[in-house]
DNA sequence: ATTATTTGTTGACAAAGTCCACTAAATAAT
DNA sequence: ATTATTTAGTGGACTTTGTCAACAAATAAT
């Protein structure tokens, strides 16, 4: 159809080959307990401090129900507190709890030593050129606006 | 602690980035009525165009049993045939039928189209550019051989 | 004030995936 | 050759994951 028919097989076969990369690097979340969903939440409510239950909702694209049986469990766990909103008493403020923030931070550890894994046997300028090659894609591709 | 914190720190949004992209692009098989699994075993079949059950298990990294339910349902909704082996008895050649063929193409064209739109409003030199590092990416971090 | 919308919760389901045991065939070991 | 062992596939039973519809309470809009 198009001039580049190879080029978009191309992308297509990195889509691939990255959706393989991804689901490896993942793996490793399961076995702390809690499924790569759950662990989502977790990191999003780590990176957002302080959030309510709706706007996990719109960033992660999860069912509302669902968010909030996934938010009663991790608060069964002791992982994160919900604090009554005075603003909006419909909703609650959800925190990580000192054992959710201990969690969310092995997470990352294990997350860092993962791409560390990942780039073994590559030498400095090797990996300086892939990270270059990340930046570009990811400037190139992210939308300017919402959709 | 590495020299590198903040390559990581970048490869990791990388991967939350594209992992969106990803999840955008796979978003438009769920409007043929089958899974994304079941797309992926599809594609897979379609890519190798004869194989066995046991080669799409190891490749596509799906539990035996529900792989069996899969094809099982796929050969009843008339997209695959099962032959028998002569060479091993216990197997059964898979192939797509002209119906699974034609599913395999129709999603085939739907990806290129969204892989078209993905690239949307980039110039013939940018298409290139993340061509490239595509490639480079691709090529830096698969593995010589199996693990 | 009344109506509409938003937020979160629950029950009832459906879809997706896993675990285990089993059969039958193919290979390997003796 | 006969007996293990391994491999390929299937089916039952189950868990996990995710969806849908209905609901109450609070807020926003008219």
């Amino acid at each position: 159809m198009n001039p580049d028919d190879h080029i978009i097989a191309d992308i297509r076969q990195f889509n691939r080959f990255y959706t393989n990369i991804l689901g490896l690097l993942d793996k490793h979340v399961l076995n702390t307990g809690y499924s790569f969903t759950e662990a989502r939440v977790i990191l999003e409510i780590g990176f957002l401090e302080q959030c309510i239950a709706n706007q996990l909702v719109d960033k992660l694209d999860i069912d509302r129900s669902y968010m909030s049986r996934i938010i009663a469990k991790l608060s069964k766990d002791g992982l994160l507190s919900k604090e009554n909103s005075a603003l909006d008493s419909r909703t609650s403020l959800i925190r990580l709890t000192p054992e959710g923030t201990a969690f969310f931070n092995r997470l990352n550890e294990k997350s860092d030593e993962q791409i560390v894994r990942l780039l073994q046997g590559l030498s400095q300028q090797e990996i300086k050129e892939l990270h270059t090659s990340m930046l570009l894609i990811q400037k190139k591709l992210e939308k300017p606006e919402g959709i």
